[in-house]
DNA sequence: CTCAAATAGGTAACCGGTTACACATAAGGT
DNA sequence: ACCTTATGTGTAACCGGTTACCTATTTGAG
């Protein structure tokens, strides 16, 4: 391995000036600095990222926490965060929670011990100790906290667009799928669905759900048409309840959107690719990971940031599981 | 933050002690050793691995390089790779490639700095310089390389079975989309297909293109059905361009099956839940991820590793975009 | 009883960077 | 000409661990 000592011997200076050349600071001679940089390439050197971040108690790193990198709507907050942490010269370390409160303890203690910078996180457990006694910053991703900066989309105003959008198309007995009970952002869809449904005095059923994984979401699926077999519209918990919602339905002879209409939530890339493609409520995850990472930048440079907490706005998106609207 | 000179002062005894209870080496008493621990307890200490990592020269980080992790095979493959190396203790540090190779030397050269002990890459240029000067080991998942440990999956086989299944199910102008010229696994797919296709006598029609991007298949879906308005069967280099085939289809009017059969190839988790429902070749992509993890592993810890190139089966999921064999 | 081996634990060098401090020289002001 | 300030560079301490080496005591074999 090349160090900064080889460097130094092979340009015939010290490790501190070609330190000094290395990071722009104090003085360097324009001649010193040039036979250093030539040395450096020549000997096809780079700094020791460790050996840094050990004496400056501070890597390049950050850690990311999500619950399920398997549920497409994730990696796309993953990518978002990427992106620009990559603009930056950050790099992750990524760790999949599961939902899990043990994991996520350990997880975060490898990432504190690796020196990271600062957390991003889409936990199930915002109040918990280990985030409190973090002294780096935390950013909450697709989650809500009172005392934390979040990235978050607008989940009650979703929550009321699909409601209504499902009246206006012609639905009258509807089925509300509720989130997992714990994350605020499901629980506020839930509620702004049901005011809405409520205000219309339109009839509705709710099938709770703990987590969004996959064979939940296929299991109370057929739970939904058994035990209300005349729904004529369904507003999913996120779009893969209502892929299962939709599979489940066709799988029925149903007609969509003719018998049923569905909604989803998220507008997970495969939405528009299905048959018929899905209408849902769009988060901006791109853009709410990459604003989360943007966020994390200006706390980790103690910017005075003056938005802490940013909600992002959502928009229906019309596609085939919904009727056209009523003139 | 708490260091083991804390410790070793609260504790009484000098800091190379703390470090054999640690790191369980050498000798320590007894009665010495639940003292430091007692220690350790109360001052909550874990140590800092930084510090670690550079007196060692080794971390315990993983590079993991894939190409995009917004298309939904991936993610299954990271979570094989995040399971495996969470039982052993490594933690990764994640980058998305886009099939470039500048971001890729430049991931690559980062993992290096921070010492990352191994490097599992799905990469688009496994002979590139960057990976053959590495003295680490380096793992390529679901990519083929003559002098690297290497898991993936046996393409040809699987190409072989789709045009197999897709004869016998009765299309007889068949169209194969032929992935990345560069990516082995993804050439041996097709050229399995194209086989077999000869072998009886079927004619057939090749699209290529560059990339698994989701946006590049849908353009050449619609020039599919352009070049070739009589198709009535496809067999597509991945799901994601199975689906953008699919969608194509039904939007020109067209029955699947009945008029055209599809066959994808990866079996992503959505692809059962498409109308219809997607039939595909079977990747096992979180077991390659595993397996690779497990590969990766072996060679870190220098055991004399048996078999440094992992095959794995591949398998044809029959679903509702074929028809019925005929008896 | 003697001496080698096993047990126990401290001191300090080391990993590869960064930076405080010291020192030397050059430039500029009066 | 003299003092101050700016420029340029080297030495060594430091970050928080690990471990080579040294010393001291205990154990056990002959």
């Amino acid at each position: 391995m090349v160090t900064i000592k080889d460097v130094a011997k092979h340009a015939g200076v010290s490790v501190a000036t070609v330190s000094r050349v290395l990071n722009e600071t104090g003085y360097v001679h324009e001649d010193t600095r040039r036979m250093v940089e030539k040395a450096i390439q020549e000997l096809n050197y780079t700094p020791n990222e460790v050996a840094r971040s050990l004496y400056k108690r501070k890597s390049r790193l950050i850690g990311l926490l999500l619950p399920d990198i398997t549920n497409p709507y994730f990696p796309q907050l993953a990518r978002g965060v990427e992106d620009r942490m990559q603009e930056s010269g950050f790099r992750l370390i990524f760790g999949n929670s599961d939902e899990s409160e043990q994991k996520e303890r350990h997880y975060i203690q490898t990432f504190v011990q690796n020196n990271v910078v600062g957390i991003i996180s889409s936990t199930n457990f915002p109040g918990m100790d280990f985030y409190r006694r973090l002294k780096i910053p935390v950013v909450f991703l697709d989650r809500i906290s009172s005392d934390r900066p979040a990235v978050y989309a607008d989940g009650r105003e979703g929550g009321r667009i699909a409601a209504q959008q499902i009246i206006e198309r012609g639905s009258r007995r509807v089925a509300v799928l509720q989130g997992p009970a714990h994350i605020r952002p499901a629980q506020d869809r839930f509620q702004g669905a049901v005011e809405v449904l409520q205000d219309h005095g339109v009839s509705h059923e709710v099938i709770s759900t703990d987590s969004f994984a996959l064979h939940e979401a296929e299991q109370k699926a057929k739970e939904l048409f058994e035990t209300v077999p005349d729904v004529d519209g369904v507003i999913a918990s996120n779009d893969m309840a209502a892929i299962a919602v939709l599979h489940e339905a066709l799988r029925l002879g149903k007609k969509v959107p003719e018998d049923v209409q569905i909604i989803g939530f998220d507008d997970i890339p495969l939405s528009g690719l299905l048959f018929p493609p899905l209408s849902t409520i769009r988060q901006p995850a791109y853009d709410m990971g990459y604003k989360a990472a943007e966020l994390m930048i200006q706390l980790i440079e103690e910017q005075t940031v003056e938005l802490r907490n940013i909600q992002m706005p959502v928009e229906f998106i019309e596609r085939g599981s919904t009727r056209a609207k009523k003139e």
